[in-house]
DNA sequence: ACAAATTAATACGTATACTTACCATACTCG
DNA sequence: CGAGTATGGTAAGTATACGTATTAATTTGT
């Protein structure tokens, strides 16, 4: 059976570079940050204050694995993990002036590597990818154990 | 920054489904096999008799990685491992009976599981959508560190 | 009010997926 | 032919990325 063409390996493949060229471009930039941890701190600048549980569920990661990413954005000090007063079962999750420097000084980078992972499509094609790749993942989100799960909204629940 | 529009994330969440929906079809099925470890079992039936390296070229992983990955194939009878008496330095894979076994009867289970992972596209959009990520693959392909390798035809070299 | 169900976090286990470092073997070229 | 280089495999370490199970705390249903 031939496997290049098939969706499973291509995406295994996009992933594997996309993550690859973000470790480059963090490095070579001399900071030390994962994809997923980038996408943590900067969760919790839009939403601060938030617990595990809703800030694994606003990047569509699973719980325990969000567990240990914050374990070590807490020991590189770019977060405060303190037990939440009106519900002692979870975590207030905050940015320290560490980690807010840190996103700040990131996010260009960031914004660049979204850029270099696409260098082989014109900006056409770009557009159509991203596009399919929204709706593709939009239908089949309820297959993954870790969806996405969006804020509630005070007025709903 | 709002990271739900970017490739990074979107590629991300497209891999998670990929292995979450093989992980529910393949355990459903009654099997116990993972995304590489079905590569490995299907690049060594096509290539009987090649060493880790090779393999690891093969299907776009790291040396170390597919090491691990053998090891768990081998614990499980699917996969053996011979000294090459030509070179000492590699290993010799074969599959097994079992292996040999368990990858026909795994094989439409997979071919199911790639249409499933783009359930959300039509067939026009499927193809636009793998063409464009063959493009975006193949273009980046140099940044990964797990490059694909193709075995050397005996002419060349 | 109080048992049952739910939820947040964590502990433990498995499997990628990589880095760096090292050893053994093979190759290359002066 | 022998020194330097390259290559295959493994060891040890880090970081996802999940599953299952357990504990603690809150919520629900009667």
């Amino acid at each position: 059976m031939e496997i290049y063409g098939m969706p499973g390996h291509l995406i295994r493949r996009m992933q594997q570079i996309a993550v690859s060229i973000f470790a480059d471009r963090i490095t070579n930039a001399g900071y030390d940050l994962t994809p997923v941890q980038f996408a943590c701190l900067n969760a919790l600048d839009a939403h601060s204050g938030i617990d595990q549980a809703t800030l694994a569920g606003l990047i569509a990661y699973d719980r325990v694995t969000i567990g240990g990413v914050v374990d070590r954005l807490e020991a590189k000090g770019l977060v405060t993990r303190t037990v939440n007063k009106e519900d002692r079962r979870s975590r207030v999750l905050k940015l320290t002036a560490a980690g807010s420097g840190l996103l700040s000084d990131t996010r260009d980078i960031v914004r660049q590597t979204q850029a270099d992972i696409l260098q082989g499509l014109n900006e056409r094609e770009a557009a159509t990818f991203i596009k399919l790749l929204q709706k593709a993942v939009g239908a089949a989100e309820g297959e993954s154990r870790a969806p996405f799960r969006p804020r509630e909204q005070e007025g709903e629940k």
